[in-house]
Formats: structure tokens, sequence, C-alpha cells
RNA sequence: GGUGCGGUAGUUCAGUCGGUUAGAAUGCCGGCCUGUCACGCCGGAGGUCGCGGGUUCGAGUCCCGUCCGCACCGCCA
């Protein structure tokens, strides 16, 4: 027995006349007495099922059905007395002479319609109802043609695809591990890995060349909207590269992946260093899709009265477009916003552009119109502008400068979710000193290389050494990170050293990889884009959870199997744990 | 660890200043209807107001605690 000869996607007028028998879900029934049509669902659409008075037992049965009852229907494809040019099967509908009932159903908690009447909540615990709808289903099948495209291109680049083990060891560097404790060897763990990272290195010396593997990563961190605690990376390596080869293959990717799915054809990427980022828009992944660039204005207001901007290390500012005509209480709830503690400025300074050319700021008493002029040089103010001006140390000002630029961006509409702006971070510092444990951390990882011509810095003045580090940012996103990699052991040791490792330390969690080094490892390379972010951002959304068949929630539950749990005692003996709680 | 918003019918929400029997839409059930496609019309059922405590003559509404959800900060080499 067949259970269908068609998909209910595919009939169309040059089938009428035919018998076939689709198989699918009951999307909803129309009863219209003496007719009563059923919208017969499945992946590929929605063909209207027909059933007549004429056949009064088959009407019968048709009246018992429900909403998503999984059925089997054979019949005849008939030409429709009235058509729906809505649906691509609207032509035709299926006169049905058969019915069978492959399944009942509960009644679904919430519609089954693009626009369901459900809540997050409850979608979550139905996610498999939530994926029969349009939206999610085509969301995965997005994705699915995201990644096919993506090894479609690392191939005919010459990557091999390599799978690398999930049960690694911990490492405390970055992230905190996800842990699994050993049966077989009582008291010690596995961790899963946060990246392949030494892994795809290894990969390297061992001539493996190009690597390529679309992979699960795990890190034990508090999520949000774009962040899971497993979540995919498109994990690649490549040996005998300069930062130049590592950007220019994986440029060409985004930009492969832009003509495929928008036929957007981009010029080079543009590169921007780490400190230009930082200066010129806040963040170290700036949306470049709007202006609004930040503005610095600080030596333009150290000699004056105005102690809040002359005692402080920076002033600056960005000017919102065609806002010069904000209410007192508009601009007094943007003051709130920065005040909030996300933000956390103490407070902020407005000056109105006016259209006629005068300005009116909150504070006239200190500044006249020939300063506003050159504030207005500054931030590329025109008339009409609200120029807004932040003041503090310099990397938290810019910084809160840069979250308001992006908080103006969105109000005023300039994220338009179908244009892309890529573009290319370089020169990262390569070490990042931490005030909570008074050491440098690695603002990459450790086996990041640093600059040749910084080398010499690194022992006198190691927050100046700049790193072969790369991101990829898109739309004000973070979709990928990479380095050129250290490849000789001395210089790793050293690394090591500087990250306050002792050599006992180094030794027992890195000691593989220096190990390796000391048998002819190649000059080395790569990148990981992150898989979730990428793919929503080519969909034009910000949120990777539509993009996850059955992600975790904001508390990292899956509230669908209700995940984690509490183990057995015997579960618990055998893996020798003991619990405090 | 912290901040903000939310939790009321199966679902999404409204519920005024603390005051009679807690409403709407949708879904569900029953009836009618031969061209619907968000079918239409008529009727009906459906509530631990997240949970615990407190204030009060009286709490969905005010206070305290707690749990859950979402967004964000910290965190995320």
């Amino acid at each position: 027995m067949k259970y269908r000869t068609h998909t209910c996607g595919e009939l169309n007028m040059h089938h009428a006349g035919q018998r076939v028998k689709l198989s699918g879900w009951v999307q909803r029934i129309r009863d219209l007495g003496a007719v009563l049509f059923v919208d017969l669902r499945d992946r590929y659409g929605i063909t209207q099922l027909a059933f007549y008075e004429e056949n009064k037992n088959l009407l019968e049965q048709a009246r018992k059905l429900g909403r998503e009852f999984v059925i089997q229907a054979e019949g005849t494809v008939v030409e429709r007395e009235s058509k729906n040019k809505k649906l691509p099967t609207g032509d035709i509908e299926v006169k049905v002479e058969k019915l069978k009932v492959l399944n009942t159903s509960k009644i679904p908690p919430f519609t089954i319609e693009d626009q369901t009447d459900g809540g997050e909540e409850i979608r979550a615990v139905y996610r498999y109802l939530d994926i029969r709808r349009n939206p999610l289903k085509n969301n995965l099948i997005f994705r699915s043609r995201v990644t096919q495209a993506v090894r479609n291109y690392l191939a005919d680049q010459g990557f091999i695809d390599i799978e690398t083990p999930y049960l690694i060891k911990s490492t405390p560097e970055g992230a905190r591990d996800f842990v699994v404790p050993s049966r077989l060897h009582p008291g010690q763990f596995y961790a899963l890995p946060q990246s392949p990272q030494t892994f795809k290195q290894l990969l390297m010396v061992a001539g493996m060349d190009k690597y390529m593997q679309i992979v699960k990563c795990f890190r034990d961190e508090d999520l949000r909207a774009d962040r899971q605690p497993e979540f995919t990376q498109i994990d690649c390596e490549m040996s005998f590269v300069e930062q130049e080869d590592v950007l220019r293959t994986f440029e060409g990717l985004l930009k492969h992946l832009l003509k495929e799915f928008h036929d957007i054809e981009t010029g080079n990427f543009p590169r921007m260093t780490y400190e230009e980022a930082l200066r010129r828009y806040g963040t170290d992944k700036p949306d470049i899709r709007f202006g609004m660039e930040l503005g610095e204005i600080t030596d333009l207001v150290k000699q004056k009265d105005f102690k809040v901007f002359s005692a402080t290390e920076y002033t600056g500012g960005i000017a919102v477009p065609e806002a010069s005509g904000y209410s007192r209480k508009q601009i007094d709830e943007l003051v709130k916003w920065v005040q909030r503690p996300q933000v956390g400025a103490k407070g902020m300074v407005w000056v109105k552009y006016n259209e006629d050319g005068s300005f009116k700021s909150s504070v006239d008493k200190f500044f006249d119109k020939d300063d506003f002029i050159l504030w207005a040089e500054r931030l590329h103010a025109v008339p009409g502008d609200l120029m807004l001006i932040l003041s503090g140390d310099k990397e938290t000002t810019q910084k809160q400068l840069g979250v308001l630029r992006m908080e103006m961006g969105e109000r005023l509409n300039l994220r338009k979710p179908y244009e892309f702006a890529p573009l290319w971070i370089v020169d990262f510092p390569l070490l990042e000193w931490d005030e909570e444990t008074q050491r440098y951390h690695a603002m990459h990882h450790p086996f990041t290389s640093p600059k040749p011509e910084d080398i010499p810095l690194l022992d006198s003045a190691p927050e100046k050494v700049r790193a072969n580090a790369y991101d990829l940012v898109l739309n004000g996103n973070e979709i990928g990170g990479g380095s050129i990699r250290i490849y000789d052991r001395t210089l790793q040791q050293k690394m090591f050293k500087l990250l306050g490792f002792t050599d006992e330390e180094a030794e027992r969690q890195f000691g593989f990889l220096m190990k390796a080094f000391e048998y002819g490892a190649p000059p080395h390379g790569g990148i990981a884009l992150g898989l979730d972010r990428l793919v929503a951002l080519l969909a034009g959304k910000e949120s990777i959870r539509e993009f996850i068949a059955f992600p975790k929630n904001n508390a990292g539950r899956d509230v669908m199997i209700d995940a984690p749990d509490y183990l057995s005692e015997a579960q618990l003996k055998e893996l020798h744990l003991k619990l405090e709680v």
C-alpha cells in the first residue's frame, strides 16, 4: 500500500482528471452543509479536499475529522468552481472517494497558522507543533540550504570535512565548560568543546592542509536572544596561510551566500582596525549600514567652566539626523534611557541644531554658538540634527555612545533587515588586562599569534601588542572570528607564561599541542563562523532561536523534554558522584 | 549575581480608585447552510486570576516572598 502518489504542494490543472492519493494533516475544515472542504497540509503545501452530499457516508466521515488529524485521501483531481489565487494548488481540488484516518489528534493548544494565537512559552513546550507552522518550517529549510551552500563553497575550495571529538578535556581559559563525569575513571571528567580549536590545529600538524566542520560547540554561560549554550560553528583551518589568505577565502564565502540567497553582489569588504572601530562606532562590531558616527570634542571643551566636561578624559557625541524637533519630553526619555544601569551614563548633554542654523542646548550657560559650530563639525551634524553628548573615561564613554547610536539607529529604522554591510575588524589587541584576576587574558585565545613587528613589546608593554586576529562583522553582529596561530613551541610557551600559566599548568593542559609543534607544525590559521547567527541574519532576523529546531530557553532549559534533570541515586553512584544539593 | 517587563478561560489579552455574578476575541462543543478558502449565521460549555503569606469589612487589583517566561547588564578566550 502506498501512502501517497503526490505531495500536497504539487497538484495543478495538468493533473486534472487523474486519480491521486494524498497524505497529510487536517489544517482546517469548512463545512457548508451539502459540501465540505478540508485543507490537507504537508511540508510541501496545502491541497483542498472536497466531500459532497452524493456520498453521504463519506461526508459524515469527513465531518468527524478534527484539526491535525493525519489522514489519507484518495480521489480525482478536478478543476475548482471557484479558484483560490493565493494557493499554488488553488486551481484544483481533490474530489475524495476514499478517506482513511491514519491517526487522530488532540486539539492542539494553539492554532497551527502562520499567525498563531500561541505565545512563546506554550509553543516552546510543543515545539514539534510549532515547527508545523510555515514560519518555523521555512526557517529550518532555509538553514539547510545555507549549510548546503557553505559545504559546496568550501568543498570547491579544497576543504576536507573532518569530525573532531565531543568528549575532550576541560580548560579553564575562556568560557565555562560543560563537563561529563567519567564512569570508567572515577573522579575524572570529560569536557564538551567550546570549539574544536586545538584539534583543528593538530589536523594542520597532521598535514590535512584545509579542514572544515559544521560542528556543535558548548559554552556554559548565560543565554541571550542570540546566544545558546550549544550552538553551531562553521569551523575552518588552513595551512601555509597569512591573514590575507584567510580573509579572502571567507570573504568569498559570505559573498557567495549573499549572491545565492539575496542576489546581492558586494565589492571587497571594508577593513577597519579595532582601534578605529571603537573610535568611530564605540564597538568592535559596528553596524555600518547607517552613519551617526561618534565625534570627539574633548579638546574643544577642556578650557571651559563646565566641570563635567573639563574634568573628564573623553567627551564625544553623535548627531541624530532630523531630530532637532524632539520635545523636552522625548529628550528627557533619552536621558533616562542612557542612565539605565544597562547603559550606565551619569547624564547626557543635548544640543539642538535647528533648521534655521540656531542652537538650543542643555549647556547654554557654558557654551555659545561658536562652540556648537565646532562641535557640529566633529559630529558631522547639519541643521535639523540633535547632538547627544556623553563624557567620562574614554573606553566607557565610547561604548555608551556606541550603544546609544545603535538604539537611535533602531528607533529611526536605519537598520534595514535586508541590507547587508559586512566588514572585517583587524588588529585586535593580543591581550586584555583583567582587573578581577589581576592578570592578562587572551582577547581571542591563547593560540593567537602576535604581529611579528610587535613581538618585542611582549615583555615591555604586553597590552600594546597587536594580534593577527580578525572578526567578520555583519550588520552589527560578530558572525565570525579567527586568527593566524602560533606554530612555534617557544612562542606558545611564552604566551602561556604571559597569561599567568605556570609551566606545569601549561604542560598539563596544552602539552599535547606544544609537543605536536615539535614535529614540524606548518604555519596555519583559521576562522569560525557562527552558523545560527549567520542564518538568522541572512533571513533578516535577530533571534537565533527561530533557526534552531529545538533551542533552550532563557535559562538554558529545554522546556519540551524538561532538561536538565536530576539523576537517580544508582546513576550517581555509578558515576562516583555525591551531591551537596 | 543584577535590572526591567510579564503571568487572568485551551490560547492571546482587557479588567478603571480595592467593592455586585471576572469580560472580549479566538479556539472548542451543538445546530443550520452547495463553492468555501481567516467561510457565514444561531446557540452553548469553559476560570485554583502562577504559588505562599500579609494589609483590609472586602484583594485579580495594594505590600512581602517565591516560582516561571521574555529582554538586557555582568559573563560569553
